[in-house]
DNA sequence: GCGAAGATGATATATTATAACGTATCTGTT
DNA sequence: AACAGATACGTTATAATATATCATCTTCGC
């Protein structure tokens, strides 16, 4: 299933990471997306997109649009709502409900259906593709008589770097 | 075990249920709480619980407010937003992420760990809580090195009464 | 009744998000 | 190149949600 060296990335980059290469990683898959959805990625966009990816913490509007400012570009709150509006619908960037906030997507143009790992220490998000969690929801749905469209999955808690390395307690796995 | 009993419960009430019995069960069953927990259910969290309770629709806060002014009470947004607090602090309530509102616990004192499954067509949101979908989240959480203490889970989508009776089909779905 | 803790009142403001309308830019066609 | 329609952006105003702060009142244990 070519699956496993997706496993091997890295959920919670390190703090030492290389944060470059995923901010160019990101907009060069966004460009590529945009390109052949032949949608346009304009600058606006694309820095808009650049700055969501400025850390993997999720970045408020009001965030983006104070960096914007500083860019010596005029900008206003439907400037920044609407370059992200644009991306939340390629795919691009997800919006996580409980901070109010945007995180890039990691893996754009999956079609995929994801869940999040929020640390409340290092405030990283972290997004996650769990195809048992989706399994076990879409039967809890069905089950119910429920015609699924939407699933915001949130998860709050520490990340691996911000708890002591320790293992969870209670399940089986070796990671890493 | 003795579950069967609760599955029987309706999930999405029809329009035409006894919602007067709905309010009264929670008002009681939350007395009762906060009785045997030492917590003061004053008059006001009572009256604010009471109007979360209004319908199956998750209430925004401002909504809320709009009623207690109403009554004839003075408030204020914090009027509101402490009640609220404290409602949900003794798991009275529940805050619904994705619409910024509120909705009333179904099952207080459970100590349960839900998900909500919410109709975009008549707008009511249903308690849900499968062993299933938390044990999975638990699992994937614990093989990721996340030490996992808060989950939002909330689904969209069309509720029984809302899609025709048709049982739910396959769950294909959208992109993030 | 007294003092401390807790709850509410009241004012102000912060934060997040959208409506509405005008202008500019891009695209495809002539 | 000129045009027309569509798309993107600028700008102003305002809506919707949430919290900070301090004063007052109520309740509870003593």
């Amino acid at each position: 299933m070519a699956r496993s060296a997706k496993r091997a990335r890295n959920l919670f980059p390190r703090s030492g990471h290389d944060h470059a290469q995923c901010v160019s990683h990101a907009l060069g898959a966004a460009a590529a997306l945009c390109a052949r959805a032949g949608q346009r990625l304009t600058p606006l966009r694309q820095r808009v997109l650049e700055l969501v990816w400025s850390s993997h913490q999720p970045v408020g509007a009001y965030a983006i649009l104070e960096r914007l400012r500083e860019d010596g570009r005029s900008a206003a709150p439907p400037t920044v709502y609407r370059a992200l509006e644009f991306l939340l619908e390629q795919g691009l960037v997800h919006r996580i409900e409980t901070l109010n906030a945007f995180v890039g997507c990691a893996q754009p143009g999956n079609g995929h259906l994801v869940q999040f790992l929020i640390c409340r220490k290092c405030g990283a998000a972290a997004e996650v593709e769990d195809r048992r969690v989706v399994e076990a929801i879409g039967r809890s749905a069905a089950e119910r008589g429920f015609a699924l469209e939407g699933r915001v999955i949130e998860l709050s808690g520490l990340c691996e770097h911000c708890h002591g390395g320790r293992r969870h307690e209670g399940s089986r796995a070796h990671a890493g």
